[in-house]
DNA sequence: GCCGTTTTCGGCCCGACTGTTTTCAGTCG
């Protein structure tokens, strides 16, 4: 069982008990250990192994504790198992509707006997939720509606579909006159991996004028709701947009609050509250006197608490606060602290621009150094270089770093990992490279054993630096592939492969998550691009977001390194082989 | 059920919207 199952577990818990009636601070207490579960980086049935206190793990109690261990001992959970019963099956189902909380899913139970989405739709249809006390016509329509909005999508956006959407929409409000501040907030600012839709904060001396201008941007489709401080558009490709208009002196409050998380702010304001503060959009009060401060910046806000200012990418209610409330908070890398990519392609192999338009692009990005990796052999849809184009590039290259100048271009590949752990260059040819990434490219539905002999056998080789975009997802497309990440994280920890934190949009792999936990193992990073064309290297904030919500400093990540310091991991460290 | 800069007991974020309510409950972010 692993924390996701947990977490669902735990989840399903706090909803069966918010349908009995219990205490709400119960029921709070199951999500938020749910969360904790699934935002933990180890998973549980090591934690326990290696028997560590889960009670260190904030919102985890002695209660919890031993449920999950249970759950993680024995597959099964007692507790959960005779609070199901109680239930008829599905009933929890009828909670994911918006709108529809325990009190109407209980009333919907109790009174009609509904306990699927199907049996709810026909109830709407034949009015027999119209006619329940409490509810009426409207409430019914409501249902209705959201019933198909969830049914025709219940999905988010990648990241790197939404942010450029943002700026332009941000670059838009910010010509019109009058507008002073201008901002992304919500999962977006804090770079989760997708969003659900795009918040936008600003201030303006005209709000009404400011809103009309905004509706009025080209990138808007429809206005879904306009008011004098509020609008809500849909932009051309179906993402929904909120922008929020307040005054010059609220805007730091505003922005905190609506960046969130949700728990960030809730462990944010319980941490002022025990202080003497109470922490709204709206400003600070004073609880004892009643007294309101008001916050233009955001940092500020945090200040006036006697807080580091917390980056958005890692408010997620994971001890942040503790944190900066002694000054204590990582120095999370940078995008501006990346000094080169060692991820790219060119006209080579499946890459459109030439090898010198790549070097040219990156070293106008400033970069110190950038390697080549175009596919290797065995890729043949790629076009992937035989040995003898692989050797006759590397002449092409020594001239074009020659020509161009100012930065260091090194000679690598992106070698296919092939299905028995193999390499797709024999060893005398990958010795002659500077760089050598090692990819999943097929045979992507093994099982967990078997990938996971695979990959460890792969980052034994000694010529291998690299492990590229781990899990092969595809964002929305294609899942990970079954692995032991904590097997793999250990070997990369002890061979010294760097993993890398692959930032092209459609990938970001590896995630958040894992990230933490291999660098908690000691592993060390590259963010990469996986540049195929000289414009993608602009995607590396993506990656470099990754890296912040992974809590990751500019040690972590190799590349954020000066050439000399880089070019010691490349030649120098210390290769440990085998398995 | 969790937790501790008043506390191992008694608290537990804050405000807005919606619908159905004649003063508020339910839900959301």
């Amino acid at each position: 069982m692993n924390n996701a199952q947990i977490a669902d577990i735990l989840d399903a818990i706090a909803s069966l008990l918010e349908l009995k009636g219990e205490e709400r601070f119960k029921v709070v207490a199951y999500q938020r250990a749910a969360r904790a579960i699934a935002l933990h980086p180890k998973e549980m049935v090591l934690a326990l192994k290696e028997g560590d206190d889960l009670r260190a793990i904030p919102g985890i109690g002695k209660s919890i504790a031993e449920k999950i261990e249970e759950l993680v001992r024995s597959g099964r959970l007692e507790y959960f198992e005779e609070l199901k019963a109680q239930f008829p099956p599905g009933v929890t189902e009828l909670l994911h509707i918006p709108g529809v909380g325990p009190k109407t899913a209980l009333k919907l139970v109790q009174e009609l006997g509904v306990t699927s989405l199907e049996e709810l739709e026909a109830a709407v249809a034949d009015g027999r939720v119209a006619g329940l006390p409490g509810l009426g016509a409207k409430s019914a329509e409501n249902i209705e509606r959201r019933l198909r909005e969830l049914r025709a999508k219940e999905r988010r956006i990648p990241l790197g579909a939404a942010l450029p959407i943002a700026e332009e929409l941000l670059a838009g409000l910010r010509q019109v006159p009058g507008v002073r501040q201008a901002s992304a907030a919500g999962s977006l600012r804090r770079f989760r991996e997708t969003v659900g839709d795009i918040d936008l904060m600003g201030t303006a001396d005209d709000p009404p004028a400011a809103i009309a201008a905004f509706v009025a941007l080209p990138q808007v489709k429809a206005a879904l709701a306009q008011g004098p401080t509020k609008a809500t558009v849909l932009v051309h490709s179906g993402l929904q947009v909120d922008l929020r208009l307040v005054e010059h002196q609220d805007f730091g409050s505003l922005l905190q609050h609506f960046t969130g998380s949700k728990e960030h702010n809730v462990a944010l304001r319980e941490w002022a509250r025990r202080r003497g503060y109470s922490v709204s959009e709206y400003g600070i009060a004073e609880i004892a006197s009643g007294r309101v401060h008001h916050f233009q910046r955001e940092e500020e806000v945090y200040r006036f608490l006697g807080l580091q200012f917390i980056p958005p990418e890692i408010r997620e209610a994971r001890g942040e606060i503790e944190l900066a409330a002694r000054g204590a908070l990582p120095r999370l890398v940078e995008a501006d602290d990346i000094r080169g990519d060692l991820h790219a392609h060119t006209d080579w192999t499946d890459g459109q621009d030439s090898l010198e338009a790549m070097v040219r692009a990156a070293r106008e990005r400033g970069y110190a150094y950038l390697a080549i990796t175009d596919h290797s052999v065995g890729r043949g849809i790629t076009n992937g270089l035989s040995v003898e184009r692989l050797r006759e590039q590397r002449k092409l290259l020594q001239s074009v770093e020659q020509q161009v100048g100012g930065i260091r271009v090194f000679h690598g590949t992106e070698v296919d990992i092939r299905a028995d752990g193999t390499l797709d260059y024999p060893d005398e040819v990958l010795a002659e490279l500077d760089v050598v990434v090692a990819s999943l490219h097929s045979a992507l539905q093994q099982p967990a054993e078997r990938m996971t002999e695979r990959v460890l056998r792969a980052l034994a080789n000694p010529h291998v630096d690299v492990f590229g975009h781990p899990s092969a997802r595809l964002l929305g497309e294609r899942p990970p592939v079954e692995l032991d990440w904590e097997a793999v994280f250990h070997q990369a920890s002890r061979t010294g492969v760097a993993l890398e934190i692959n930032a092209s949009p459609g990938r970001l792999d590896l995630k958040d998550v894992h990230v933490s936990r291999a660098r908690e193992l000691g592993c060390r990073f590259l963010v990469n691009t996986d540049a195929h064309a000289a414009r993608h290297f602009a995607a590396i904030r993506y990656g470099v977001g990754v890296a912040r919500r992974a809590w990751c400093e500019s040690q972590h990540i190799l590349n954020s390194r000066p050439l000399a310091e880089f070019e010691d991991f490349l030649y120098h460290r210390q290769v440990v082989s085998g398995l």
